[in-house]
DNA sequence: ATACATACC
DNA sequence: GACTGGTATGTAT
């Protein structure tokens, strides 16, 4: 049974989504994308198979040591809660796809997604009634829904909107930390403060703000931290709000119910070990099977998932920090003809290095992203003694690592890490 | 340091 | 017929 796609995202009430299921499976089936995501299940069932027979070897002792060692560490993370702060997540609603409407208003009211045949970036709402989603290709999407309107993605006028959107954030926290085009985290303990307003108040007029100068809408979660004002941004989606106030029963009692997914941070591989290996499906029970957490899982995956648990997220503002990688991939149809391979490995050094140049960077270690005829992803590497940026050096390596490989059968990236 | 997987938008 | 692209981070070796 393949798994289920992603979240099922607002507005999908009352949708025959079996049909849509069978639709999705039907197109995809038998192709050689499709062979490889079961290749990739199958090896994510022996995983958990290897965690369960891992579980079933602890004995009574260890099984008491490391229930020890979780309520300990129980406790040291509580100690850690921080409920000082008041968290804004706020989130642009379907937003290439509004933006687009904005600037066509014909689109409104009709199914339309950003994107194109192979791959879709955004789906307004009316087009997630049909089950078309983000990261969904295109002919699939059309499948489910003939009549959607195609509209190629525009990143200079996304980028715009953004700009005009964080203008708004500024006012709210200078250090906002945005999270992506549609996407920021503001910390607005002081202004709330200063204003003598509530969080809810606040995100009101915020939203109201960002409508006014954008003609866009955006749904707010405010909470005691980040990972839950995250989850909040969620759950009045579209053109809404949530409000989790700063009292420690309120978060836990909130955090409970919560079925792991909805967790930044814990997707759909994680939700399939936790609940499969460990029968763990809401926050709460994370907590409760603490102990097993802590005696199968790295240090720092087992304190995630008890904060998780507790509902203890971040509460600090880092400082900016510097990027730490670049990349250029493009994606192209199979072929092993050499000669062809080499003239898109150019073309992608050539690409890699303007965008370098644009933000005067440089790179000590060049890692070749290759994708096979067969969907299957492999990386290659190499570490200069010095850093480089042009473009024959660029060529230079990724040629070396390419020619280990051949022959192959290629659908190729590059990239360049810092 | 390298390879690969996972996650997010 | 067709299943992206950019960045960060975790885990294992």
């Amino acid at each position: 049974m393949a798994l289920l796609p992603r979240n099922a995202k607002a507005g999908m009430e009352g949708v025959d989504k079996e049909k849509m299921q069978r639709i999705v499976y039907e197109t995809s089936k038998g192709s050689k994308y499709f062979e490889n995501e079961e290749k990739k299940e199958a090896l994510l069932r022996q995983k958990i198979e290897n965690m369960r027979a891992q579980r079933a070897k602890l004995s009574a002792a260890d099984l008491s040591h490391y229930q020890t060692v979780a309520d300990r560490r129980i406790l040291e993370l509580e100690a850690t809660r921080d409920l000082s702060r008041i968290w804004l997540h706020a989130d642009m609603d379907a937003f290439y796809a509004a933006v687009e409407t904005l600037s066509n208003p014909s689109l409104k009211g009709k199914p339309m997604a950003v994107g194109g045949m192979s791959m879709i970036s955004t789906a307004n709402y009316e087009a997630r009634r049909f089950g078309v989603r983000a990261a969904m290709p295109g002919f699939i999407a059309r499948k489910l829904c003939p009549e959607l309107i195609f509209v190629p993605t525009d990143f200079k006028k996304y980028t715009h909107y953004s700009e005009l959107t964080r203008k708004v954030f500024e006012k709210y926290d200078p250090n906002f930390m945005a999270a992506s085009l549609d996407e920021a985290y503001l910390d607005i303990t002081e202004v709330c403060k200063e204003r003598s307003m509530s969080g809810g108040e606040i995100a009101e007029e915020l939203r109201k703000c960002v409508n006014e100068e954008t003609g866009l809408t955006c749904s707010a979660g405010v909470a005691p931290n980040r990972l839950l004002a995250k989850v909040c941004s969620d759950i009045n989606k579209p053109n809404g709000q949530f409000v989790l106030t700063n009292d420690r029963m309120a978060v836990m009692t909130f955090i409970f119910s919560l079925p792991i997914r909805k967790i930044g941070g814990i997707g759909k591989v994680t939700e399939h070990i936790l609940r499969d290996a460990f029968g763990i499906s809401t926050c709460e029970e994370m907590l409760q099977k603490g102990g097993l957490l802590c005696a199968l899982f790295s240090h720092s995956t087992a304190d995630f998932f008890l904060s998780v648990g507790l509902g203890i997220g971040r509460t600090d503002t880092p400082q900016v920090s510097s990027r730490k990688s670049i990349s250029s991939e493009r994606t192209f149809s199979a072929t092993d003809d050499e000669t062809l391979l080499y003239q898109k490995l150019a073309d992608i050094a050539e690409m890699l290095c303007t965008d370098m140049k644009k933000g005067g960077l440089c790179g000590r270690t060049l890692t070749l992203k290759l994708k096979t005829a067969s969907f299957e992803v492999r990386s290659r590497a190499v570490t200069s003694e010095k850093y480089f940026s042009s473009s024959e050096d660029i060529l230079k390596y990724a040629s070396k690592l390419l020619k280990a490989e051949l022959p192959i059968s290629l659908r190729p990236t590059l990239v360049s890490f810092q």
